[in-house]
DNA sequence: AGGGAACATCGACGATTGTCAATATGTTCC
DNA sequence: GGAACATATTGACAATCGTCGATGTTCCCT
């Protein structure tokens, strides 16, 4: 078990993508950069760390603390916070031995406007 | 080209699967269950079928109007729109030999809400 | 009835992905 | 410096996925 610290800080500047799917026909660049994070959100263990960042008290978790909860070996785990990381969905912060995670909810929202249906 | 007729009448039930992310933990089967709607929106083709089909006057579309501006061939088309039906993001409407395409608007506001950071 | 059109299914192929064991890198503390 | 710990990287493997040609099925039209 590790002790929680100082919240996590600096929030990354968010691209958005595209306009929603339903305002204008989507290009086809914007399409593959859209699949490529939803891509992200389309497995069950990264969402289950994105539902354990969202839900811990100040926002960030060690992953020490990911491993256990999440059922999966830890270089599995690190495999799905990198592809989270690269993709700007959520934010790493090392502090000692320790790296903290947090998501970034300028991210899923600028997914969440992409499916707005009108 | 095809001559636009009906607009598509009924709307099936949409389950929601989970909770927002940030509302609870997410359970593993509701996990899996969420990934795979996604999973469904990982993949640029049909993010361009769902744009088509929602920016269409109307709100349907022919899938012999589908083919040409997906820059796909027939069978991956029809291989894409199958995907999409059967995970409810879409429904089909058949008028004889043509069968007509429409979003799920719920659908898609149920995976809106699964991202809702707050 | 028969020809043709629209859509779905099948089979096969290369590419990508999730997983873990093993190992490397970096950090803390004695 | 060296041991112990936390995280990242590598390499390998099975499984899944996107794609297309070929074929099947259903419907319309004459």
């Amino acid at each position: 078990m590790t002790v929680r610290e100082l919240p996590v800080l600096t929030q990354p500047d968010v691209v958005v993508c595209c306009a929603p799917l339903a305002a204008e026909v989507l290009a086809e660049a914007d399409a593959v950069t859209l699949a490529k994070q939803f891509a992200a959100l389309a497995d069950p263990v990264r969402l289950r760390v994105l539902s354990l960042l969202a839900t811990a008290p100040g926002g960030a978790v060690c992953a020490c603390d990911l491993v256990e909860p999440l059922g999966k070996s830890q270089p599995t785990v690190s495999h799905h916070l990198k592809v989270l990381r690269d993709l700007g969905l959520v934010t790493s912060d090392k502090r000692g031995r320790n790296v903290w995670y947090a998501v970034v909810p300028a991210a899923l929202e600028a997914l969440r406007s992409a499916l707005a249906t009108r």
